[in-house]
DNA sequence: GCTTGATCTGAACAAGCGTTCAGTTAACGA
DNA sequence: TCGTTAACTGAACGCTTGTTCAGATCAAGC
């Protein structure tokens, strides 16, 4: 057993996800080459195979990696006792988290049909669980009368969608502060549905 | 002068962008070959050069003739006097017109960053234009006390992102007819701003 | 029926693709 | 200090890419 400190490998594997990661947003997964990510960490196009079986892993692994992150980030926070604390909360985690790392938002909704079959149902199992998390608060407060919502499942998509949208155009350093900017999203999502 | 009445060029011509269209929102720009295309087509990849001088200009005239058909059928509608019916007819001739084709509009949104500069910014000049319809009703609903909006312009992207999202989940033949839909979403966009 | 020229074929071009692998390098445990 | 082995190089593999172009095809105008 050689090569366990000071090895390279725990370095350079999670600089080949981050230049791929930054490489599949900024061009397309289809668009760029084995060998533009290894020049992006400075090895040879060769070496990325210590680190992933093939091009389609390698993505696959990226999109399972932030969808895990999404659901665990959603899982550490305490449940508010109230319908409308806990859509304030939903609505207000769901812009940061997503403001926080665009690129991997972004192929996200882009790559998802250069997955395989079986790897595209897993990544979007988990994200009908992180909707599912949506729209049980909507369930819940049409139940106790704090919502008027006609469709929940529809609702959700709509205020999923709306929020995601925040990515299209927020960058930080702006005219609007992260915190105005939850603010502004959070008075239409509670309009919208009472 | 020959082959103008039995001519295939106005055949092939409008059959080699149906063909671009489609392939190009299944597989992204820059999966798809110009071999795929012609083979769609029915031609050889050489005959496509007819056509189009390259690839990029390709997705170009798609995107483009798709922005022009978005604002020309929009500014054919009359415009209604209250605010609050010519948010209803823009929320609902949104949703109508985007579900009409789905892949031009998700490649307008997807394929972006495969055009030229001087390409996107006609194409984004465009988008501008369209989104300014709506900014324009919800500033005019607010100084009318129709509209409670604190930011016209975010409040303007983010229903533009909720009605465009119905594209990434609504099927004709589904649970839910067009128009229901439209009415759904209409609520929310109404109690959003109101 | 002949000429014309738009339309298309089929082969070719250089470049780049994902992936493999024998061989080199160098850090670790002993 | 030495042997081991993870990490990496560099070249090669067969294949596909966008694009070009000389030549074949064939409908239309005279």
């Amino acid at each position: 057993m050689a090569r366990t400190t000071g090895s390279h490998s725990g370095i350079t594997g999670p600089r080949v996800k981050e230049a791929a990661l930054s490489l599949f947003a900024q061009h397309g997964f289809a668009a760029v080459s084995m060998r533009q990510i290894a020049g992006e960490v400075g090895v040879q196009a060769g070496a990325l195979y210590n680190y992933t079986p093939d091009k389609q892993s390698l993505l696959f692994s990226l999109l399972k990696g932030h969808m895990d992150d999404l659901l665990s980030a959603r899982s550490d926070q305490e449940t508010p006792s109230s319908a409308v604390d806990q859509l304030e909360q939903f609505t207000k985690f769901h812009i940061r988290f997503h403001l926080e790392r665009p690129d991997a938002v972004f192929i996200s909704y882009m790559e998802l049909r250069n997955l395989s079959p079986e790897n595209f149902a897993a990544i979007e199992e988990l994200r009908r669980r992180y909707e599912a998390e949506l729209e049980n608060i909507l369930i819940a407060g049409r139940q106790t009368g704090d919502f008027v919502v006609s469709d929940t499942k529809i609702a959700t998509l709509a205020i999923i969608a709306m929020l995601t949208g925040v990515n299209t155009w927020y960058r930080s350093g702006g005219r609007l502060s992260l915190d105005e900017v939850e603010t502004i999203y959070w008075n239409m999502v509670r309009k919208s549905v009472t």
